[in-house]
RNA sequence: GCCCCCGUAGCUCAGGGGAUAGAGCAACUGCCUUCUAAGCAGUGGGCCACAGGUUCGAAUCCUGUCGGGGGCGCCA
């Protein structure tokens, strides 16, 4: 990618250096993008940021690389600036070059291979299947996607995992399973039996509804047998509908009961017994997590025999390995930070590394309406479902504003922005960039134009140029994005390369009969920004609209 | 008490060691007889919470204080 090119040119200057401009040994080698344009195209504070290393004065350094730069005829210019940065322009010749590189990669032109291509399973959503996938959910649905996504256009091989805490022994499931009976016994004429804290939502009505539709009139007097799985599977066909709604979806989804089942649990917990890492006191099994980490030792196995949701979980990481991956990565929610450090002493405990897990934590999301904080309760079914944000505000807008703000910080939710279907609304900004390229090649196939390779070098206007680089940045952009797991360094990219296109829009005609030469070329730097726009959605995981 | 996140424009947030701190929304001013005005150009608006420290250089790193959100179970 031209980032990498430019880099390595760079580091050459720099070895022509050593030994008598500067100490020769190893130094980090890095061009920036100035803020001010008058900077020139790139620059780098080289000499500035290696001085404790280089033993020589930063102007002294910086004029010796600007003078070993010029030698590069990559750049027209190079000139060193107090106190040390040196300031590079990038010749016509050069960014034509890659404007015609990158025109042929088409879409491919984001993705980039790592050095470490990783087996991948991003973990995500996971939300317990006694209630409907709610907005709250989405934040983490809509990154650990992108974020998957992000992972495969770097190369890796990456699988999404849903994992369902549908243990029979919860007593949230079995509440759940109740409240969803009870609501059927009134659907079949029988007197409710509602149980204590149980579930009050609307949507166990219509659970039951829909069980009643699917299995007939026989069952207001079944027990938990009876309701706990069948409940639990019409929850969990309602998530995977609606998150499908979202473009989000799972490869695996993963029951912890089924590690139960089928021994994995008690087999796990055996081997751990035998490694010396569970111990028994006060009745219970005891993983000694302090060991690697943890603040304490954490129950396993309760004292009535009961394994706790630790054990479940620890069997199921451990399959997680078994199954042939490498790496995980958990997206959890905030309310959960405090168990990452008994997750991470448990695959310790197991004998995994410590960084084979990745727990990324996502801050909590409010939802606005008006100046009002929408209230979010499972227990009561006081929420807004995700299907609800789909039908009014759908799976684009959805995505986008959960993705404009780091992962990492809490963020609010404008519904009313997000419902605005004008340009006040940001993902219209980016999508009505694509769309006006779209109607522009339109236009230019019948008019009888085709772009040409042959004529990139007319590319020389400022807006032309800016252009070219904001383009070219998009595997930069990716491979940052993905290495730093900041999934919403990707919006921030698609509005200034919306930004960038729709300023070249205004200020360079593209259609123009008069110079045919200047027409294809800007129709070439046209279809690549079509193709870079389209890579950026996709990995948003937003649609490109051909007309607005 | 301990742990995590946050404090930047009126609001929501980018920027997370470098040059003059940005965007969207809100306010105001211009630009459609030519490829989509869901666009462009511009104006106003900031002790980057506060106090120390590290550094040639701090909104950015460290410590502390204040303020806000979340979490600390033989619940999942």
């Amino acid at each position: 990618m031209l980032r990498d090119d430019l880099t390595h040119r760079l580091q050459s200057a720099v070895e022509r250096l050593k030994g008598s401009v500067i100490a020769d040994t190893d130094y980090s080698v890095e061009f920036t993008e100035p803020k001010n344009p008058a900077h020139g195209d790139f620059a780098t504070a080289f000499a500035l940021t290696n001085s404790k290393t280089t033993g020589a004065p930063p102007p002294l350094v910086a004029r010796a690389l600007a003078e070993a730069l010029q030698a590069d005829s990559t750049f027209t210019s190079a000139s060193a600036v107090s106190p040390g940065f040196v300031n590079v322009t990038l010749s016509d010749a050069y960014l034509a070059e890659w404007t015609v590189r990158s025109h042929r990669r088409g879409e491919a032109l984001a993705l980039s291979e790592t050095d470490r291509p990783l087996k991948v399973l991003v973990e995500f959503v996971s939300a317990n299947p006694n209630g409907p996938i709610h907005v709250g959910h989405g934040r983490g649905a809509a990154y650990g996607d992108s974020l998957a996504r992000l992972l495969e256009a770097t190369g890796h091989k990456v699988s999404r995992e849903f994992y369902a805490n549908d243990g029979t022994n919860s007593l949230q499931m079995q509440l759940f399973a109740l409240s969803v009976r009870s609501r059927y016994r009134e659907l079949v004429g029988l007197p409710p039996d509602f149980p204590e804290g149980g579930y009050a939502g609307d949507y166990i009505g219509q659970i039951a509804e829909e069980i009643r539709a699917a299995r007939g009139d026989l069952h207001g007097e079944d027990g938990l047998e009876f309701w706990q799985p069948i409940a639990q599977d019409m929850m969990t066909h309602w998530q995977r509908r609606d998150l499908e709604a979202m473009h989000v979806v799972f490869d695996t989804w993963i029951s912890e009961q089924s590690l139960h089942d089928s021994g994995k649990v008690a087999e796990c917990m055996e081997r751990l017994k035998q490694s010396g890492v569970i111990y028994e006191e006060d009745g219970a099994l005891w993983l000694a997590s302090s060991k690697f980490g943890d603040d304490k030792d954490r129950i396993v196995v309760r004292s009535n025999g009961q394994p706790t949701y630790i054990a479940s979980d620890i069997a199921y990481h451990k399959d997680k390995f078994d199954r042939g991956w490498e790496h995980l990565i958990n997206v959890w929610g905030a309310d959960h930070h405090g168990y990452i450090a008994r997750a991470s002493a448990a695959i310790q405990a197991l004998g995994y590394p410590k960084d084979a897990l990745e727990i990324l934590v996502m801050q909590l999301v409010r939802f606005l309406q008006g100046n009002e904080v929408v209230p979010m309760s499972k227990r009561s079914g006081d929420m807004v479902t995700l299907r609800e944000l789909m039908e009014d505000v759908g799976p684009d807008v959805a995505r986008f504003f959960y993705l404009m703000r780091s992962h990492d910080t809490h963020m609010d939710f404008d519904l009313d922005l997000a419902r605005e279907h004008s340009e006040k609304n940001p993902v219209y900004y980016i999508q009505y960039a694509h769309a006006r390229i779209c109607s522009l090649l339109e236009k230019a196939k019948e008019a009888g134009f085709v772009a040409d390779e042959t004529c990139a070098s007319d590319l020389a206007d400022p807006a032309e140029r800016d252009l070219i680089k904001k383009v070219c940045d998009l595997p930069f952009e990716v491979r940052r994005s993905a290495q730093l797991r900041e999934v919403h360094r990707m919006t921030t990219y698609a509005i200034e390369l919306a930004r960038t296109y729709h300023n070249f829009y205004e200020k360079c005609r593209v259609l123009a009969p008069e110079n045919p030469e200047r027409t294809r070329a800007r129709l070439l730097l046209c279809e690549l920004t079509r193709s870079a726009l389209r890579a950026t959605f996709s990995i948003l995981g937003i649609s490109a609209p051909e007309k607005m």
